[in-house]
DNA sequence: CTGTATCCTCTCTGATACTG
DNA sequence: CAGTATCAGAGAGGATACAG
């Protein structure tokens, strides 16, 4: 990746800062744009979510976040943690005893994310009105 | 998804009145979670994004999400056109001419998305030192 | 230009079983 | 309880070709 306006790339970028390299969703290498796919894919955005509402142990979140399996939930965690939105204190004791929370920056996205799931929420009678009217056309002409 | 007090919109829903359903994304079952894999998947989320800053055709489009095949970007917009978010303006000219836009819901939503999106680009910092503290410590546990 | 149709690959996902 | 390992299927995603 060249581009001239969006160089923090994958890798070597750890501390770059100090010109004008702006973070760029829209350009396929830039890194925010994974990190975004950890927040806004199926499960991180339903586990940060969730966080919110206070720390969680492993399988309360899993109780709470409604379908997730052992596996993906666990997955979701761990690069959650990797990028240090979530924290994860495990008590080394039988049986184990591990609690996730949100770390500082891991609260300021899940605060914009509760906005995000707040709106869609709200405004799902519209979704649904508009879906009607969509697939009414759709079947009208075919 | 009838579940007591969950749902993010809990406790100001009251636009449901008329049945007590809470849109609950939480709840595997509520429609609230798919809308919302539309808006925030991989190519949905950038796609909205874009449109945030005007209307643009289908492949000035696909130029401004950078990675996204013809395939995705139209299965994309096919599915936030139907939820009510985008708006597909086609003139019946040779060669056909068709924008894309943003309705009024897909507007606020495509803010809040922004906001998610921006705060995101500003921390990534924060997020890659998070990184290569993770893995270092990973690398000397084995 | 703006798509649709097809095929093919590869990741994500979920069941199941097992470890500490 | 809190995971890890493994496997098989489903579906996302990409390349290409073609239509209007």
């Amino acid at each position: 990746m060249n581009s001239p306006a969006s160089g923090i790339a994958a890798g070597r970028a750890t501390d770059v800062a100090h010109d004008r390299l702006v973070a760029d969703v829209f350009a396929r290498a830039c890194e925010s744009r994974r990190v975004l796919e950890h927040v806004t894919g199926r499960w991180g955005s339903l586990a940060l979510a969730a966080l919110a509402e206070g720390p969680f142990r492993f399988n309360a979140l899993r109780r709470k976040v409604d379908g997730v399996s052992e596996k993906m939930l666990a997955q979701t965690l761990q690069a959650l943690e990797r990028d240090g939105f979530v924290h994860r204190e495990a008590e080394p004791t039988i049986p184990p005893r591990v609690e996730y929370s949100l770390t500082p920056t891991g609260r300021e996205v899940a605060e914009k994310l509760l906005e995000l799931i707040g709106l869609i929420e709200a405004r799902l009678p519209e979704v649904t009105a508009a879906r009607a009217r969509y697939d009414a056309v759709k079947l009208s002409r075919g």
